[in-house]
Order: structure tokens, then C-alpha cells, then sequence
DNA sequence: TTCTATGCAAATTATTTGCAGCACT
DNA sequence: AGTGCTGCAAATAATTTGCATAGAA
């Protein structure tokens, strides 16, 4: 039994065709693909899922904590696997490349920001969007 | 002849009702409004506009840097006056206040990041989820 | 068998666009 | 008259949901 199948059961969710399928999709392209994305490549693979499980799997995927939603410009969703370690994103304008980062120092003036101001970071939300250095 | 209209000249935009009222209201309420929160205040302060309207308003407006879009989770687009000064946004999740901040430690390492890896940054996006301190 | 999951189409939400009429120069 | 602006309704794009049926435990 592979990882996967566990993580589903312990997600209580049963282990079916499209979940296994989308959840190995996600863990191989270097994830960040968006839920139309995702559907592109089951039907590259010859599968038939419709969009809208796509779109269900990967919401429960959110809930269970199995994957991340991320909310980048341009008004759809990308998600990628996740993962204990927390990273923040970096999205080239030209090339569409999504590169992660994490940065001590800001993590630390970010939660230091919030006290100042009476509150508490629940959550945050940062990418930068970059151009290659010609 | 108000600030408002100047600005919408130099923007080549033609000074009409709709775009004068849209400003008037972007620069009272503390801004960070959606379209379909303008759409509300216009109706409340009576005034007859489309909401077709407001969505064209607030994109040209946004073109010709009379107003920022920004994109928090949650579907939806806020929209608020453009300032010289640049900041970012702390969103309360239990009341949906917006709190602006910037902070220049944090704007500098953004900085070094996109470079330590190649890149510059053409645009920044960070939103921090908070909630008060009990 | 008993629930849960899936597919498909219809419904939503946020936003954009086509088009005919009105307004300002 | 000419060009820009508006409202309304229809069109899109991304995502969600209702429902009858197929599938997992």
C-alpha cells in the first residue's frame, strides 16, 4: 500500500481512481498546477475524471490538508502538494515560472508587524512577481 | 473644479457622473472596496449606475493609476485610491477590517531574494491573514 | 448492502463585452 | 454630426452544486 492510499484513508476519504490519480499528478509536475491544469493532464493520460471531481478532490485535498490552494494574479487557483515546511512564491511575469522561497528574516518582521498592531498572523499570502535580470 | 476632475482629464477620460461619484466614493470610504461594494453605495446614495459601469470605471481608473487593484483571497477584487506611498494589507478574518502597513526591512529583503536569484521584481502582493490578540 | 464518489449538466459568482441610445463638443 | 459614455442583457471564466448512477468497504 502506498503512501498515498494512507493518506487518503487517514483524510477519510476513499481511495478511488480520480483522488490517486490527481494526487500523484500533483507530487510529480513539481505541483503549482491550477485545477484546470490538472485536468489537462489526466486527459493527456488517457483518463476519464470529469472537471468537476477534479475540482471537488482537490478542495476536499485543501481541507484535508493533503494540498495547497494559492491564490496568485490573474483570477485562478494553483495548488501544489504540501508540505510541513512553509515557503512563499515567486512567479516570473515572462516564463511563468513559480520558484519557492522562505525567508527567515521576513517571517519575523511579519509576525512582529501584526503584534505591533494588536493581532496575530493566522495566515499570509505573499508572492513576488519578478522579471529575469537581463 | 476639483482635484477628481483633473485627474480624470489627464487620464483623457471625459468628466462624467458615474466616474466623479466612483472616485468621491473610493476617497470617503477608506477605500478597499469591491466593485460590488461601490455598486452598493451608489445605489444607497441613490444614484442610478450600472454595475457594467462600475466594473468599466474601475479598470480604466486602474489603468490610468487613479486606483489600485488588489487581489485577497476570497474571489473577489478590492479596489482603492493609488498613493504615491506604496504598502501592504493586513486583513482581519473576524471583522474584515483592512489595515495597511509597510515595512522597509521586509521591502528590502523582497528585493535581495528576487536577485539572489536572478531576478527583479516588477510587482509585489502580500496580505496578512490576522486576527486580534484575546 | 450501505454509503460515498463520480459524471454531467445546470447553477453561481465575478467580471467582461456587444450594442443601441444618449450626451457633450 | 462625431466620438465617447452608459445601461442592459448576453457572454465568459472559474468554480460549485443537484441528481441519478456507479463504485468502494
Amino acid at each position: 500500500m502506498t503512501d498515498n492510499n494512507l493518506d487518503l484513508k487517514k483524510a477519510g476519504l476513499k481511495v478511488t481512481f480520480p483522488r490517486l490519480k490527481i494526487l500523484e499528478i500533483l507530487a510529480t509536475n513539481d505541483g503549482h498546477l491550477s485545477a484546470e491544469g490538472v485536468y489537462k493532464k489526466l486527459l493527456e493520460s488517457g483518463d476519464e475524471v470529469g472537471l468537476a471531481t477534479v475540482y471537488r478532490v482537490l478542495t476536499q485535498f485543501e481541507t484535508a490538508e493533503l494540498v495547497v490552494r494559492h491564490n496568485f494574479d490573474g483570477g485562478h487557483a494553483v495548488f501544489e502538494m504540501a508540505s510541513d515546511d512553509h515557503h512563499d512564491h515567486m512567479v516570473c511575469v515572462e516564463t511563468g515560472k513559480v520558484i519557492e522561497f522562505f525567508d527567515e528574516q521576513i517571517e519575523l518582521r511579519q509576525h512582529e508587524i501584526a503584534k505591533e498592531r494588536g493581532y496575530e498572523i493566522t495566515d499570509h499570502n505573499m508572492v513576488l512577481y519578478v522579471k529575469p535580470i537581463k
